[in-house]
DNA sequence: ATAGGGTTAG
């Protein structure tokens, strides 16, 4: 039963995903709040005394779960077997004494290779330890899930932790928040729900006050205001305790979707439950975004002094949401007052007021002006800040630039990229080759595709049609071809791409090479070539009498198929008599283990009902959060169909 | 010792 360790690793390596491009994504908080302690030490006693202030008791029936372990079947007349030795009900995660000697050697070592930025060795070497003797504990798996998450690295966190389910590691309350967060940041929040409800209701830890937090946010920010305000209201049945954040989470929501009655019902409701003062200025934007919304413009002026109040806990983050509802609230002027107080208050590491957010809102009101020019330099100034820009803040910038008529200075900024370490993603190349066709620039547009693709990227059928059309159009009918030549392996064609290419290049009187893609479709199995297709290419071919050529092209595949049928018989055949003799066909029968191996070694969960189908390797593998929206929709509707 | 505290951009 066991595999060799020369197969397992082979096996290894094909499950691992390739690697792709680096795309990092530090939250801006992580050194900003390194600094503001003395020391580590320090840091950790802060978290500590805030986990503290916000501990709530555990609900009734994860007690009882305890109890039962602890103590089990006090009661004589019931005649199940102790809690513990039902495979069927939740095993618990691993307490953190488990990091010790070998496993905590190992934890380290995975650290470093995150350190270096080396998560496809990290994440391969903690599933190589998963069934060596020195398994990773929990811990180490989730700082490698998060480094993932950290790096949009979906469909990879989802086929390590499934790997690690497989094996029956026990996640811990961390590795549900960052499998909630991955559903959520990759657009499924219905998924999102299902693991957070299947969560609630089975696993035998609690969800920790982040937990909300990061489901209502992530909630929000898919706009399910509805099912967020659910989540708030279990929050508070269960005795949380009141999250000011979570309302700012729930008020920016409503403020999004224009309600401004229900932004100040969750004020009104947040005020009550902390006994009539809201200390925290986290809720200040939100709020004055209701004031604006209800036209009640004297209030959110009124709002906005209290930044100014002596005992108001303004972070930078509260800060830029308030600089962000005056901007986009015809008080730009203010904003900017408001900016220009917060970089005079900016001393870093002592005192940090202004992030990469405040910049962002801050290019976002210039260009709202119309005032691009500074724009471009305060996004150039950040620098002087301690603040780096990222792919996100570039291409917010580019776009505004390019939907202004402003290409030049577009690329400008774009050639910035490089030398400030921050990638490009799809799209980055996606706005600058539309923008470089509605400027008469075909090549150029071409050219960002083809860089794209060259660096890695991967781009969809969405960009990779517009560059054809965009070729098509200017009569680069080779440069189409070419481009469909190099895509056409590498994206899911539909058929209409198909027949494009095809109209393409018959009405350029190229019908050999439309019975190339013929030849191709019958062979490859992506799309179709059912009737309706078969008549459209009828169609094309009868302009030059050669109807009957796609028919005679049919036989012969259909004569080749059948022959290789035969091939393969007659080998089958012959190994069954080798087989017969005593002759063993290695290869073969370890193609077969591996497979199974996969899918059905360690999995004693996947029978249980209760549990949720653990995402599978192939799932989201091309939902690597780089990719266009338009394309992550498609993708997550036609996973959440299948 | 593993997430997390907030903003913004498609």
């Amino acid at each position: 039963m066991a595999l060799s360790k020369a197969t397992f690793l082979t096996q290894l390596k094909t499950i691992a995903q390739p690697h792709r491009h680096i795309r990092i994504r530090q939250p801006s908080s992580l050194f900003p709040r390194f600094l503001s302690f003395a020391s580590p030490e320090e840091a950790a006693a802060e978290r500590r005394r805030r986990k503290r202030q916000i501990r709530i008791e555990p609900p009734l029936s994860a007690l009882n779960r305890n109890n039962q372990q602890q103590s089990p079947n006090p009661n004589p007349k019931s005649q199940s077997p102790p809690y513990y030795l039902n495979p069927s009900n939740p095993k618990f995660p691993e307490h953190a004494s488990a990091l010790t000697g070998n496993r905590l050697n190992l934890h380290n070592h995975i650290l470093t290779l995150i350190r270096q930025n080396d998560l496809d060795e990290a994440a391969l070497y903690t599933r190589h330890s998963i069934y060596s003797n020195c398994r990773p504990t929990i811990f180490t798996i989730n700082a490698v899930l998060y480094a993932l998450l950290r790096q949009s690295r979906y469909s990879d966190l989802l086929s390590l932790h499934r790997f690690i389910t497989q094996a029956g590691v026990v996640p811990n309350v961390i590795t549900h928040n960052l499998i909630f967060q991955t559903y959520l940041d990759c657009r499924k929040p219905d998924t999102a729900l299902e693991h957070f409800k299947q969560f609630i209701n089975d696993a035998p830890v609690n969800p920790s006050p982040t937990t909300f937090r990061i489901v209502v946010k992530g909630l929000i920010d898919n706009n399910k205001v509805d099912r967020a305000m659910d989540i708030k209201d279990q929050m508070d049945a269960k005795g949380y305790a009141t999250d000011p954040l979570v309302y700012h989470y729930l008020m920016l929501g409503y403020a999004r979707n224009s309600d401004g009655d229900a932004v100040l019902r969750l004020y009104e409701d947040l005020k009550g439950k902390l006994g009539g003062v809201v200390e925290d200025g986290v809720v200040l934007g939100s709020l004055m975004k209701g004031y604006f919304l209800k036209g009640m413009e004297n209030e959110a002026m009124e709002c906005y002094q209290e930044v100014f109040v002596e005992g108001k806990k303004m972070s930078d983050i509260a800060y830029s949401s308030v600089l962000d509802a005056l901007a986009k609230n015809g008080k730009f002027d203010e904003s900017l007052k408001l900016f220009d107080r917060m970089i005079k208050e900016h001393n870093p590491p002592a005192k940090l007021v202004v992030n990469l957010g405040s910049f962002n809102v801050m290019v976002d009101g210039y260009c709202a002006e119309g005032r691009f020019k500074e724009a471009i330099q305060v996004f150039r100034s950040m620098g002087e800040y301690r603040c780096r820009p990222d792919t996100l803040s570039f291409n917010n910038l580019i776009e505004q630039l390019c939907n202004n008529g402003m290409i030049l200075e577009a690329e400008e900024v774009y050639g910035e990229m490089e030398g400030k370490g921050v990638n490009p993603d799809e799209y980055t190349y996606g706005l600058l080759m539309d923008t470089c066709f509605k400027e008469s620039r075909p090549d150029d547009a071409a050219g960002y595709f083809r860089k794209m693709v060259e660096s890695g990227l991967r781009p969809n059928l969405a960009v990779y049609s517009r560059l054809v059309d965009g070729l098509v159009k200017v009569g680069k009918i080779d440069d189409a071809k070419s481009f469909f030549d190099l895509m056409v392996k590498k994206l899911k064609m539909d058929v209409a791409s198909y027949q494009f290419m095809m109209k393409v290049l018959s009405e350029a009187g190229r019908l050999d090479d439309v019975l190339q893609i013929v030849d191709m479709l019958l062979d490859d199995n992506g799309v179709e070539f059912d009737e309706e297709f078969q008549e459209f290419v009828k169609a094309e071919l009868r302009k030059e009498g050669r109807e009957e050529d796609l028919a005679k092209l049919m036989e012969e595949k259909d004569r080749l198929k059948a022959e290789a049928k035969a091939k393969e018989a007659e080998a089958a055949e012959a190994a069954k008599k080798r087989i017969g003799s005593g002759f063993l066909l290695t290869s073969k029968l370890f193609g077969n283990k591996e497979t199974e191996s996969e899918s059905t070694v360690a999995t004693p969960a996947e029978s249980s009902e209760s549990t949720i189908a653990t995402p599978t390797v192939s799932e989201l593998a091309e939902a690597d959060g780089s990719d266009e929206g338009e394309a992550k929709n498609d993708r997550a509707s036609e996973q959440l169909t299948g």
